[in-house]
DNA sequence: ACGCCCGCCTGTAAGC
DNA sequence: TGCTTACAGGCGGGCG
């Protein structure tokens, strides 16, 4: 659930939180969240008496900066949650994996119900190479400016799906479920036409189309869907659910055409589309 | 190259 | 009412 526009909203309110702070002490639940460390005490040790000094995006992953060159990544899986607790006495949710305390109060905290999201601690330098999910992470559409011409030859090399072209973040980083559906009707093109299929025009329109709504999402801190999944580092709803034209709208009417959204199995996840404004 | 399925998880909701 | 099943989906891996 979380993707580019969660993650980059989450991104900008620990930049302003908790950059610049100390970590003091660090607590661990279990090794399911931490599973890249041998055990809690060495991940601990990597973290305690550093300071977080600047945190970055990559797709869905976050990168916390930490002051002697290590780096705190963060991926948040499908319910992760990072959030701030203004201090120890708060009361902690329901699977909340790791606590990491701050030396001026208050405290980070990682919960996780379905546990597919993690934290690990790395060299800065060697990270992006020597984390092949990292490596192998394609271009940030909001990071890198990136012409419409190459994001084209991307697209029309491969005869895969749209859909599945979209969310593989091994040629763009950050979109899911979510966002590729959203990005399909801003471009009118449904999400089984093949890459290669697409004229100069149409790839145009799902440039445009991917930088629209995944802005417009930002500017509305991302979605919180109904099973309130998503919230951000103070615990907050985003408000780009209320845009969405077609995710999670199955029966309703197409806010564009009034056709009736449709709901179809595309691998083993649901796609929302309209049939009428989409070719 | 491409499509599809599985495993990893838990909470919620629909179905019998 | 109470149990079972489906679904939510990020991501790596595997298989045809």
């Amino acid at each position: 659930m979380p993707e580019l526009p969660e993650v980059e909203i989450i991104r900008r309110d620990f930049e302003r939180e908790i950059v610049g702070r100390k970590i003091k002490s660090v607590e661990a639940d279990g090794m399911r969240s931490i599973r890249r460390h041998h055990n809690r005490k060495q991940f601990a040790n990597r973290l305690v008496g550093k300071k977080f000094s600047g945190v970055e995006r990559r797709g869905k992953y976050l990168l916390c900066r930490l002051d002697d060159g290590d780096v705190l990544v963060v991926h948040l899986g499908m319910s992760g949650q990072l959030v701030r607790a203004k201090s120890a006495r708060e009361a902690t949710k329901k699977h909340t994996h790791v606590v990491i305390t701050l030396t001026q109060g208050g405290q980070l905290r990682f919960v996780d119900p379905r546990t597919f999201g993690e934290m690990f601690v790395t060299e800065l330098d060697t990270v992006e190479k020597e984390v092949a999910e990292l490596a192998h992470l394609g271009i940030d559409p909001l990071d890198e400016p990136m012409s419409w011409e190459i994001f084209g030859r991307m697209f029309t090399a491969h005869r895969q799906k749209l859909k599945a072209l979209l969310m593989d973040q091994r040629l763009i980083a950050g979109i899911g479920n979510i966002y590729s559906d959203e990005i399909l009707f801003a471009a009118g093109l449904r999400g089984d036409r093949t890459g290669e299929s697409l004229s100069a025009q149409e790839v145009r329109r799902l440039y445009r189309g991917m930088i629209e709504v995944l802005q417009d999402a930002v500017k509305h801190r991302g979605s919180t869907l109904a099973d309130e999944q998503y919230v951000d580092l103070f615990g907050q709803a985003g408000g780009y659910q209320a845009f969405h034209q077609v995710y999670a709208r199955e029966g309703e009417a197409c806010r564009r055409c009034r056709k009736v959204i449709v709901r179809h199995r595309y691998g083993n996840r649901s796609t929302f589309s309209c049939p009428a404004c989409q070719v």
